[in-house]
DNA sequence: ATACCTAGTATACAAAAAGATACCTTTTTG
DNA sequence: CAAAAAGGTATCTTTTTGTATACTAGGTAT
């Protein structure tokens, strides 16, 4: 059975927030890309909600943010080293986690999406048998 | 660098809530335990949060519900075969974890811990260089 | 002089998640 | 008759997250 021994919650802290997993999926993808590109990249973010995500993936060193010091500012994003190494990590869930939808579609149907979990998890919740 | 293909949200629509770690914890450590044992060994959780919790999970198929219909009642949860099936990402999110703990010690030193991430985040948010 | 550029911050507000507390069920025990 | 037992639900309040909007800095182009 192998039960883990607890701690992985250390990467949900990490991966927490709305914007995260985008943002990390655009700097994975991208490499390199300054705050403007960020923001086109993900339309509907808020300047306000890019920053503070980034700052928060910056505290934990999985992001860098090299500054030039022009006019106008030039701010730009990268997955650290350290990060790179998160990518194994978020390839084992990516894997697990398609697998674990086709299994929700099994259950459930194939009108099912990530986005409409919490519509069904309504009905699901009255009591069943 | 292997850029992961997205998704991995799927993962953390199972796992995010503030106490669906420790209930897997618990759960995969003892295999089978009734609510009220879950209640005892999570002192802190409501009954409401409990049951959503577990509701959640069993909506993913993660954890199955045993019912016995007795007065008083008697429910038993455990960890589902699809569910262990997650143990792998698991184990990888634990292991990348503590890793990360100790690249965080060497980052910001010893008096850190899971918990006062926060603290921390509010010095850092602050422009340096 | 004014407008524009980028990468933000400040403030106010709305929505979502979590917490506190009380109540319900049906049978057995005192 | 009242209380206890287990596993909840209902309702309300508080806390945490996220959104909307306006504003800033300092230099360049018009």
């Amino acid at each position: 059975m192998e039960a883990p021994h607890c701690k992985f919650e250390t990467v949900l802290e990490i991966l927490v927030g709305k914007w995260k997993p985008v943002v990390l999926f655009h700097l994975f993808s991208n490499g390199t890309m300054r705050f403007s590109e960020l923001q086109k990249a993900i339309p509907d973010i808020t300047k306000k909600m890019l920053t503070q995500q980034l700052r928060e993936l910056e505290y934990h060193d999985i992001v860098h943010r090299k500054i030039y010091h022009q006019i106008p500012p030039k701010v730009e994003y990268s997955i650290t080293e350290h990060g790179k190494g998160m990518s194994t990590v978020l390839q084992a869930m990516n894997d697990w986690g398609m697998s674990h939808l086709s299994h929700l579609n099994e259950l459930y149907g194939e009108e099912r999406s990530v986005e409409s979990f919490e519509g069904r998890l309504d009905e699901f919740t009255k009591d069943k048998e």
